[in-house]
RNA sequence: GUGUCUGUAGCUCAGCUGGAUAGAGCAACGGCCUUCUAAGCCGUGGGUCGGGGGUUCGAAUCCCUUCAGGCACGCCA
């Protein structure tokens, strides 16, 4: 369907090309003023130089020539030269019971379709999830769903860090507690067993155990560097570890996100790319693309346009080794083999920024990445505590998502104490929904780029502007609609009230809404339209009596109404990737 | 130092492809539950949009400058 809103525009853009003005440009939007119009238009004010004519003129002549438009009530010129426009709660209702019957609400799919990978997960192996990682599974999930809804064909992918020093020390570790494990036998020729020789909380202590002593002890330093290089060389022993390494982990990790309603298609890990290293490095030389510079080979990336000389992509140490950038590379080069993608969107911490400009100009140059493929680099904010520093737990420590997710259970039961009575088993799980809901909610209804304060006992309060917020309103509509115990006709007319008409027009906006969400990748705009449709849900609520009107027709076309007013919330919601709980 | 992002009400944030008295939520204060979930609704108070210039009929929004803070700046990821 086309969006309400550019219906409203093309009426006014003929009444301004039917008075002789230049209609290109002619456009409305939602009003900033709602005490004085619904819908307003600007364009007589950008035409007036142009045309030669005071603003008002133009707007008034405009007026004139949509005085008997069928899509609007009320049009007026302004001061200035204003156009400020009411509509026709018939039209208007009569477009909203179209989405009513139409598929996804009206919403069109993009076009042309395509194909993107998301790279959002940016967890690593051995290590457990922590407030660090929130950011990127939470927003691109979101943008992932966002995509698919539109139509595209969004892949999401976790991208395990799984390579480098942290294996080695992970190993040398290992080497030092147990040596007598057949691993560390180079004479050993039997079969490894099943079985991993530690458990995932072993494991996530091992790590920062080995990585902190590799700070103190140059020996055990030099080992787990000779670990790292054995195991990339493809020592047995060594690879049978580190697989064990990578069940363990991602086992726990699936668990982990799998609480966050979080899912990836692919589960690809540094280490996937490392093969496609040397024909890529080969190839960059043959480009006559790679320099010697301090001993490493680098790529010059610099521009005419640059405001300052970007320093080059190492693409080899001095060492001859290779290293993160030369992965993120080779990670291209396999997904542009494995997936032919128009498109790849980093959901990265923001900090990242300047690697990533290194890695795709790299890209291009190298002739990895053809031009019409778009690389989207997508930084989030850090996420800090009431005190604006990084958010720690009270010891000061990086707060595992875990314990973030119980204590924020916690607080929602609470909550759901002080309502009603709830028998254990439902309350543990409404609690879950509505947490994660209060997680997501928060972080998502700020932009991505920008940091933001995570205060717990803020967004576990549940008032206002929350994810909560959101879910009481679709509960309170559902628990209306299953009171009336049938299904309503599905047709949705005006009957003539203010709050019936603010819903009508919050609901007309929902494709223009996902649209923008998805071009700018942002979230956060349905988080706000959520928040004005269950606002706009609630007045009518307290003016409007439903269950209790008299006249049939009229009761019917509210509940149509409030049907299609919960499933596009819960539409919403599941774009931003929660749910609603039966009852809370 | 260079680059970059941010600076909007006491607090947390929208608005930033220029438009009419700058909006929410929280906090404060005052109303509304014999009627569909009060996790709600209505109202009051609270802002030189960091400062200063400029462009424009019109600037929180665009440009310049300045102050303050965050972050990044070749062999970690």
């Amino acid at each position: 369907m086309e969006k309400y809103l550019d219906i409203i525009s093309a009426q006014l853009k003929e009444a301004f090309e039917s008075k002789g003005y230049d209609g290109t440009r002619v456009a409305a939007s939602v009003s900033n003023r709602p005490d004085l119009c619904e819908f307003q238009c600007n364009s007589a004010m950008a035409l007036a130089k142009s045309a030669g004519k005071a603003p008002i003129m133009i707007a008034e002549e405009v007026a004139g020539q949509l005085k008997e438009n069928p899509w609007f009530s009320e049009v007026s010129a302004v001061k200035p030269g204003f156009i400020n426009l009411k509509v026709s709660g018939t039209q208007l209702a009569g477009y909203v019971d179209g989405m009513n019957h139409a598929d996804k609400f009206g919403l069109e799919n993009a076009s042309p379709a395509k194909k993107i990978i998301i790279d959002y997960g940016g967890a690593n192996v051995a290590k457990p999830l922590h407030i660090g990682h929130l950011r990127s599974a939470i927003i691109g999930e979101s943008l992932k769903r966002i995509c698919r809804y539109l139509g595209h064909e969004a892949i999401g992918d976790v991208h395990l860090g799984d390579w480098g020093l942290q294996m080695g020390q992970i190993i040398a570790e290992l080497q030092e507690r147990q040596p007598d494990l057949p691993y560390f036998d180079q004479a050993f020729d039997g079969s490894y067993p099943e079985e991993p020789p530690f458990t995932i909380s072993e494991l996530e202590e091992i790590y920062p155990c080995a990585s902190g002593k590799c700070k103190t002890d140059p020996a055990f330093a030099q080992k787990a560097h000779e670990a790292t290089h054995r195991l990339q060389n493809g020592d047995p022993g060594y690879r049978a570890i580190w697989n064990h390494i990578l069940n363990v982990s991602i086992a726990d990790l699936k668990k982990n996100y799998d609480a966050l309603d979080v899912h990836f298609e692919l589960w690809k890990k540094e280490s996937d790319a490392q093969p496609y290293i040397p024909a890529m490095l080969e190839d960059m030389k043959g480009r006559g693309i790679l320099k010697e510079s301090e001993g490493a080979l680098v790529v010059e990336i610099g521009q005419e346009d640059d405001k300052k000389e970007l320093p080059p992509c190492i693409v080899v140490k001095s060492d001859g080794a290779t290293l993160y950038s030369t992965t993120d590379l080779a990670t291209l080069v396999e997904r542009m083999q494995l997936f032919g993608p128009d498109k790849v969107i980093y959901v990265v911490d923001k900090r990242q920024e300047l690697h990533f400009i290194q890695v795709f100009r790299t890209s291009r140059k190298a002739g990895i990445v053809p031009d019409q493929v778009e690389l989207e680099f997508l930084g989030f904010g850090t996420m800090n505590g009431k005190d604006g520093q990084p958010y720690k737990t009270r010891s000061g420590g990086v707060m595992r998502l875990e314990t973030l997710i119980g204590e924020i259970n916690d607080a929602v039961l609470e909550r759901m104490k002080e309502n009603r009575e709830f028998d254990q088993a439902e309350a543990q799980k409404t609690a879950r929904i509505i947490g994660l809901a209060a997680l997501k909610y928060a972080d998502l209804s700020n932009q991505a780029t920008k940091d933001y304060i995570f205060d717990l006992s803020r967004f576990t309060s549940f008032e206002g502007n929350t994810g909560p917020y959101i879910l009481y309103t679709i509960v309170r509509i559902r628990s209306i609609l299953n009171r009336y115990g049938k299904q309503p006709s599905g047709h949705i007319r005006f009957t003539g009230n203010e709050p019936e008409k603010q819903i009508l027009i919050e609901l007309s906006r929902f494709s223009d809404v996902i649209g923008s969400a998805c071009k700018e990748l942002a979230p956060h705009k349905i988080c706000s339209y959520l928040y004005d449709l269950a606002n706009a849900f609630n007045v009518f609520y307290h003016e409007v009596r439903i269950l209790t009107e008299e006249d049939e027709e009229k009761k019917d076309s509210y509940l149509s109404l409030l049907d299609l007013t919960a499933r596009i919330l819960e539409q919403c919601i599941s774009l931003l990737g929660f749910a609603a709980p039966e009852r809370m």
